[in-house]
RNA sequence: GCGCCCGUAGCUCAGUGGAUAGAGCGUCAGCCUCCGGAGCUGAAAGCCGCUGGUUCGAACCCAGCCGGGCGUACCA
């Protein structure tokens, strides 16, 4: 509809010029809108004010120059106005919205799909939590986000694929065989004083007691390097795993776990490290070698090689993103927790320095989670052993309001999440709100079979009928989500779409209150039961996306 | 100190150049012989942190300041 209201104006313009009545052919770029306010039409233009300085003639004149030449072949408009400091407005006639409703039940779980991606192979990377111990909230609200922009990129024509780092090399992996392997060493009867700098969580015990049933005192004969490199294995083997449990109970399922240490096995990292040597972006200093991030914007430059030899996460990293474009990735979107940022600029200039554009890395930060119960925050510490799990919050609120709440902000903001508030089934949880569209439509569509109603098909009489305000406004609503979706994909915000759902929802409501779907007359029983019906559809559409159940029943 | 993010209704937050700034909660006043009240209607409530600038037009862009969060390792 929006595009139609743009050709209308390019072609009023062009004739208006012809006509002499612009003074110039040159047309600023045509943006129309909705304006928020509905006396000011269903859309609008600024053309007119914005043409002012090249047309040299006041944005009254402009506005009436293009109306008086427009030419609505379809008969959409009912009315257009020149208003305020020069807008055009312009008022659809309300049953020019009816044939979405059409294009709705036609594309079913396709409507909204509008192909912006192109099949250009992205690679969404998220979590990607250190398998060192059970994920936490703040891990969850990365999961959805991540999850939720994979879904609607892959909707929106994007060949996405969801990826998973396992940072399975390194000292933190040491140190949680380490910790296995003292509470192991406890187990066999040794007091020691188990470290702070180790993980304190109870899971690190469990793992001890599963190695000492199956290897006895077998690894005590063992030299210490080799134990504690087998109960790193054996532990973070596990907790992947338990990772990757977790994670499918709330719905995310990867279609790749990638291993930093294969990177280290297959040579990539010492390859990437010569190769950047030779092109000169790394240097040796001080008996290290640096890669100089400085020329892409940071602060200083960055130790990839430590004067003792061992290799950084950073080294490692470079040559994680090296080989996702060897993939064939042309662009990579990596979630990170937000206090994670510094990092950017040093993984972007390595993929500057590869020759890739910047534009084609992009980083989510997703800020913290405040976990609260009842109102009271709850203390986080990993390494203290102190959290409450994804996989708790989970079994307590369920994965349906945990992932919705997560996604109705911003992830540029911090979130409070509030255990007792997200139980709640009133609108401080407003995913009950949407879905009980959902299953309401469903309860209605039930009793129209019952009063007969089995087939909901569009039937032009009926859908004559569907003219009250109420009902032209869902319709219009509807219109607008592929454009929604657009921007969510665009921007890579998948809270639009939350809020989206949220705003259909309501005028769901509000309609529902007002109006009866099933009435005596049942040609326009008919017509109310297709309109909701592609309610029911958008709604099961959105929420799809965002991960989130829609119930028949609740 | 420097860098990134955030300052919008009592609270939690939407709103990335348009006309009269929105939602939920909370407060107040209403709506159940009727398709699911997990719902609806209405009201009160705002120097959009401050000051300048750009623009026909700024919550939004730019600069500076004031608050708050995070980061600032040859850790990961």
């Amino acid at each position: 509809m929006k595009q139609k209201i743009k050709n209308l104006i390019f072609h009023a313009a062009h004739k208006a010029y012809e006509h002499g009545d612009l003074t110039s052919p040159e047309l600023p770029e045509i943006i129309v809108e909705e304006p928020k306010i509905s006396s000011h039409g269903d859309f609008s233009t600024n053309i007119a004010m914005v043409a002012a300085a090249v047309q040299k003639m006041s944005p009254a004149n402009i506005a009436s120059a293009i109306i008086k030449h427009l030419i609505d072949d379809e008969k959409i408009l009912e009315k257009t106005e020149v208003a305020g400091p020069g807008f055009i407005n312009f008022f659809i006639h309300p049953l020019s919205w009816h044939p979405v409703l059409l294009e709705i039940h036609n594309q079913d779980d396709r409507y909204g799909a509008i192909d912006i991606g192109k099949g250009e192979k992205i690679q969404v990377e998220f979590v990607s939590s250190n398998p060192t111990g059970p994920l936490h909230v703040g891990h969850g609200r990365g999961a959805v986000v991540g999850d939720s922009v994979a879904n609607i990129l892959k909707f929106c024509g994007y060949d996405v694929q969801k990826e998973y780092y396992i940072n399975d090399s390194g000292r933190q992996i040491y140190t949680l065989g380490k910790s296995v392997f003292i509470r192991y060493k406890e187990l066999q009867g040794e007091k020691i004083h188990f470290p702070e700098d180790c993980y304190q969580g109870d899971y690190i015990r469990d793992y001890a007691i599963e190695i000492n049933d199956s290897k006895g005192k077998t690894l005590l004969e063992k030299d210490e390097e080799s134990a504690i490199s087998y109960c790193a294995r054996f532990a973070a083997t596990r907790i992947v795993e338990q990772i990757r449990e977790d994670l499918n109970s709330f719905g995310v399922e990867f279609d790749c776990w990638y291993s930093e240490q294969s990177l280290f096995d297959s040579g990539k990292v010492d390859a990437v490290i010569e190769d950047f040597r030779k092109k000169k972006f790394i240097y040796e200093k001080d008996g290290a070698l640096w890669f100089k991030t400085t020329n892409y914007g940071d602060e200083k430059d960055r130790v990839v090689v430590r004067n003792n030899g061992q290799k950084t996460y950073f080294a490692s990293d470079i040559a994680y993103h090296q080989d996702k474009f060897d993939r064939g990735f042309e662009r990579l979107i990596d979630v990170w927790g937000a206090d994670h940022h510094g990092y950017v600029s040093r993984v972007a200039g390595s993929i500057e320095a590869s020759g890739r554009r910047r534009d084609q890395f992009h980083v989510i930060l997703v800020h913290l989670v405040n976990l609260l119960r009842g109102g009271t925050p709850i203390a986080m510490s990993t390494r203290a052993g102190e959290f409450v799990t994804l996989n708790a919050v989970i079994k307590e609120v369920g994965r349906d309001a945990t992932r919705f709440i997560f996604l109705t902000r911003s992830y540029e903001s911090p979130l409070d999440f509030d255990l007792e508030l997200a139980k709640q089934k009133t609108n401080d949880n407003p995913v009950f709100y949407v879905q009980y569209v959902h299953a309401r439509i469903s309860s209605i569509i039930r009793k129209g079979k019952e009063r007969g109603i089995d087939e909901i098909r569009w039937k032009e009489g009926a859908i004559a009928l569907l003219r009250e305000p109420e009902e032209i406004n869902l319709i219009k609503t509807m219109t607008r989500y592929p454009e929604v979706l657009k921007a969510s994909a665009e921007f890579m915000e998948p809270h639009r779409l939350t809020f989206y759902l949220m705003n259909l929802a309501s005028l769901f409501h509000a309609y529902y209150n007002k109006h009866r779907v099933l009435t005596e007359e049942p040609l326009l029983s008919l017509g109310r039961l297709y309109l909701v019906l592609a309610v029911q559809k958008v709604i099961r559409n959105g929420l799809t996306l965002l991960g989130v159940s829609a119930p028949e029943r609740m």
